[in-house]
DNA sequence: TTTAAATTGTACTTAAAGGTACGAAAAGGC
DNA sequence: GCCTTTTCGTACCTTTAAGTACAATTTAAA
């Protein structure tokens, strides 16, 4: 946000805005996502939408504010539609195959690159500011309670194993990670479908795995 | 290597070297280890170790030499005693509770950091020089090859479920990864022992569960 | 005692990072 | 037409990274 709340039809008093908020997110977004967040400078956001330095620190504050707002923009991008397939009303194996499906979607056909920004960057939160950090805690917590309450949801139409629902919320997490890991690192998708099909068809009951 | 190969008792001609390199090794290993490669420089290991930084460039060549010899140093420590749980000759469930055991050590006990060096780096070899990349390629196929041989003997004593080995041995890679970061991002050990349980007891025929 | 060989560290270079001071530019209000 | 407000980008700052030029030092051999 700017100095002044701003609605769409405001008269607006000094020279007009001309930086393009969103621009500059989904470039670094892009960015970030293909090369890396350590490989991509602040300065190749700016070539690359060709905004000035101040232009973009007068946006975001700072490197940490920056990756701050990409990662909003990435959760409604890539994590939301993770929990909305957690928080549909399928049975518990449509769901399984929904996720599995969405991992192992294939990125060139969609354009994006491989992997997960999110995963990825938890796996190096050592090198980001608070705010940043802060942002990668509060998605990992959602991401888990998502699949808390789903697992829970499962329990009680007697499709899940019995396993504490805590561990096998980090169980399907560590699954994820594994499968965007695994795509970064050239496993082709269909291979990283089998791997996931072995772990998280797991701890689905049997009764319910029979005639699919 | 330096320019001549000098075994123990070679008598030796200019200046004696002072230099040690092991010492180098490890606190860069400690080093990166505990703070994540991407956070500790050149200049940090040559004040730690009180080494100039030309000293460090004769003995490894470059930042990308340093790390691969580091990662060579971190084979012998950490991933070699995998290999060898795997290449053991336990029963196939004792070897998963060995490898669980051995992933879930406490660290503090044992004076090393949590996590595992080698898992993060390959989560950010993009950040890494060709030298480094090779290293990291190659322990991941040797790691990957010794799954699979490890779980083509289980399948031959019939302990292990009708899994291709190939995927088995990314399914097991995975939990590995999973653990070490879930280590790192502050999960307990027993917690961590407990996801490690659901996850690598799956693939094991129920026959040789029972009992345990 | 001089010479050649090998290792040493001081002091430097170059490049790139994050971040900012500041004046020009563009609008509405008076 | 001038003032205020807001945004703009050029040109800079500081720090730190990887990497090196080079002369001093220490040894064995001649």
């Amino acid at each position: 946000m700017g100095t002044k709340m701003r609605k769409n039809s405001t008269p607006a008093r000094g020279r007009p805005k001309r930086l393009d908020r969103d621009q500059i997110l989904q470039a670094a977004l892009m960015e970030y996502w293909s090369k890396g967040p350590a490989n991509v400078s602040i300065n190749d956001i700016c070539i690359l939408t060709r905004v000035s330095k101040p232009g973009v620190y007068r946006e975001f504050g700072s490197d940490d504010g920056l990756k701050r707002s990409v990662l909003d923009a990435y959760h409604s991008l890539a994590i939301q539609p993770l929990l909305d397939i957690l928080e549909g009303r399928q049975s518990t194996i449509d769901t399984v195959n929904a996720l599995i499906g969405f991992m192992t979607q294939d990125r060139k056909t969609l354009g994006i690159p491989n992997g997960c920004l999110f995963v990825m960057m938890r796996a190096q939160f050592q090198q980001f500011g608070p705010c940043t950090c802060e942002k990668l805690i509060e998605f990992r917590h959602a991401l888990l309670n998502a699949y808390e309450v789903w697992i829970d949801r499962s329990k009680v139409r007697g499709d899940f194993a019995d396993v504490a629902t805590d561990i096998a919320a980090l169980f399907f997490d560590a699954q994820h990670g594994g499968a965007m890991r695994m795509q970064r690192e050239g496993v082709p998708n269909d291979t990283i479908a089998h791997v996931l099909g072995t772990g998280l068809r797991m701890p689905i009951s049997n009764a319910n795995i029979i005639g699919f």
